[in-house]
DNA sequence: CTAGTTGCAAAGAGTTTGCATGGCG
DNA sequence: CGCCATGCAAACTCTTTGCAACTAG
């Protein structure tokens, strides 16, 4: 099961590489990329694919039951704890000490090892914070 | 919209009740009640409500596409990070001094307030922990 | 009696799959 | 050429909704 480099896909993955942690529904990626033309079950095919690679993040947004994903831009992203404001949907990365911290304190208090690459922490982000209030 | 106490409710919040903070699908609630009868309809429309009170988390399980919903127990969960076992699916609270620590230090370092409400950190926890190694 | 609830079956939404066609290597 | 990927439509699964019957207050 060798991969193929073909058009749909190349789209797809530029497509997610240009939005990197922002949150996109099948169908949506599918309507972004209408005009070149993509199925909606390649987009769910290829998704799931990264899914399975670890390259992409699948979330679930209150209200909605549809799931939506995230490109997991670089390679240090899975060593960091993901921040997502619930506002503009938009990932941010932990920094490392307050990341260390967290963990060391939990797992000395609490007896529970956190699973860094599948927590997402969610809140408000510096920028809509201002705006909200 | 006052609401009525019927019999199915009462089973199903009995049964929710009797199970805080495991995780369970519309079908598996039904499915536990069969004897006693409540449609999933039924498990559907309470369960709604119940979310929208506050009285029910909803999440869901990477690989199943279904929703999975947790009885919130006291009042005092509200103000507690949650912490949830990727192992045995089980719901735990964040000590105080851990969470205080966490929503300061990123709040400071990255100006991100964090929702308690609606986070929920994976992980293992102690008793997972010590059978999985 | 009035209004919230239930059950059933049908409708919806989102996602997956079978199969023939098309494109990469 | 062989084989993977795509598109389309049908199949599926999970969830919601319309409606008539029912029941708590």
């Amino acid at each position: 099961m060798t991969k193929y480099h073909t058009k749909q896909r190349a789209l797809f993955i530029e497509f997610l590489q240009q939005h990197p942690d922002e949150p996109f529904s099948a169908s949506q990626i599918a309507q972004a990329l209408k005009d070149q033309k993509i199925s909606i079950s390649a987009v769910y095919r290829n998704l799931n694919a990264l899914e399975q690679e670890g390259r992409v993040r699948r979330i679930t947004k209150s209200g909605s039951r549809e799931a939506y994903y995230q490109y997991a831009a670089a390679e240090h992203c899975k060593a960091r704890l993901h921040l997502s404001c619930k506002s503009c949907g938009k990932t941010f990365h932990m920094g490392l000490p307050s990341a260390e911290l967290l963990i060391r304190s939990v797992d000395q208090n609490e007896g529970f090892s956190i699973d860094k690459t599948h927590t997402i922490i969610y809140g408000l982000c510096a920028q809509c914070r201002e705006v909200a209030q």
